[in-house]
DNA sequence: AACGGACGCAACCGCATAACT
DNA sequence: AAGTTATGCGGTTGCGTCCGT
C-alpha cells in the first residue's frame, strides 16, 4: 500500500481546528476513521491525544490548585500510577497532566529529601549535582513512576528504608513516606482530602466523571465546532 | 548580555485490552 | 473461538522557556 507519510510532532492552529470540526461532526471515538477523512495526515493516536490533552473543551489550564494537588497525592496513595483513573477525578485535568504535574512533584520532593536526609553531607553548593544517578547506568531515575525493579532511588533518598526491598522502591512507597511527612503537618486523615465533592463538579464535561456515569452529558459540542465547522466544507 | 542547566509541557511509543468480524 | 483492528493507558522523550550564574 501507499503509506501516506504521517505527520509528527507539534499540531499547527489549522490542524486543531479541522481535529475540532471533526470531531465535532463524528464524535470522539472513530479516531483512525477521523484521521482519515479529515486528510490531517496523522494517526488516529494522535488525533485522539490531540483532543483528550488539548483541544477538548473541558480541559482546565494553568497551574493545580492545592486542592488539586493534594487531591492527587491522595489519590495515587491509594491507586498508584493509574493517571488516567486519577485523572477522572480530577475535572478539567487529563492524565498526561498530572503524569507530568507528578514527575514534578516528585522530583522536587526528591531533591528536599535527599537534601534533608543528607545534612551531613555538608555541601549547600553541590546543588547542581542534583540528583541521584544510577550507580551502574549514570542514568538519573529517580524518579521513575514506579516500576518495580530499577533500583532507582539512590540510598541517600531512602536512608529509612529497610534493605529488604532490594527489588525496588516504588514511588508509591516514597510518596507514603513524604505523605506522611506532610500529614504530621496538615494532621489531615489520608483520605478526608479537602475536597470531596469535586467528583460531582464535573457534571459539565465528559471526561472527568464517566468512572459510574456514562457520556449522555456529552452535549454536541460547544461553540468552537460552529466556528470550526465552516472551515470544515473548505 | 550570554550561557548552561532545570523545568514544564506536548507528543510519541509500546503494550494491553476491548470491540468487531 | 480465533484473528484483526481500534482504543486506552502508562512510560518516555524532545523541545521550548525560564532562571540563576
Amino acid at each position: 500500500m501507499v503509506e501516506q507519510e504521517m505527520r509528527k510532532g507539534p499540531w499547527t492552529e489549522q490542524e486543531d481546528i479541522k481535529l475540532m470540526s471533526f470531531v465535532g461532526f463524528f464524535g470522539d471515538r472513530r479516531w483512525d476513521f477521523i484521521a482519515k477523512i479529515s486528510g490531517l495526515h496523522r494517526t488516529g493516536k494522535s488525533c485522539r491525544l490531540r483532543w483528550v490533552n488539548y483541544l477538548h473543551p473541558g480541559l482546565k489550564r494553568g497551574k493545580m490548585t492545592p486542592q488539586e494537588e493534594r487531591l492527587v497525592l491522595d489519590l495515587h496513595s491509594k491507586w498508584g500510577n493509574r493517571w488516567s483513573r486519577i485523572a477522572r477525578k480530577l475535572p478539567g485535568r487529563t492524565d498526561n497532566e498530572i503524569k507530568n504535574y507528578w514527575r514534578t512533584h516528585m522530583r522536587k520532593m526528591a531533591q528536599e529529601k535527599k537534601r534533608a536526609a543528607a545534612p551531613n553531607n555538608l555541601s549547600p553548593s553541590s546543588s547542581s549535582a542534583s540528583f541521584s544517578k544510577n550507580s551502574t547506568t549514570g542514568e538519573e531515575s529517580f524518579y521513575d513512576t514506579g516500576g518495580p525493579g530499577d533500583n532507582m532511588i539512590s540510598s541517600t533518598e531512602i536512608p529509612m528504608i529497610g534493605q529488604d526491598q532490594e527489588e525496588g522502591y516504588s514511588m508509591d512507597d516514597i510518596w507514603k513516606d513524604i505523605e506522611v511527612s506532610e500529614e504530621n503537618n496538615n494532621s489531615e486523615e489520608g483520605c478526608n482530602f479537602s475536597c470531596p465533592s469535586w467528583e460531582y463538579s464535573a457534571t459539565s464535561d465528559s471526561l472527568w466523571v464517566m468512572d459510574e456515569e456514562e457520556s449522555q452529558i456529552f452535549d454536541p459540542f460547544f461553540p468552537c465546532y460552529e466556528q470550526a465547522g465552516a472551515s470544515l466544507l473548505l
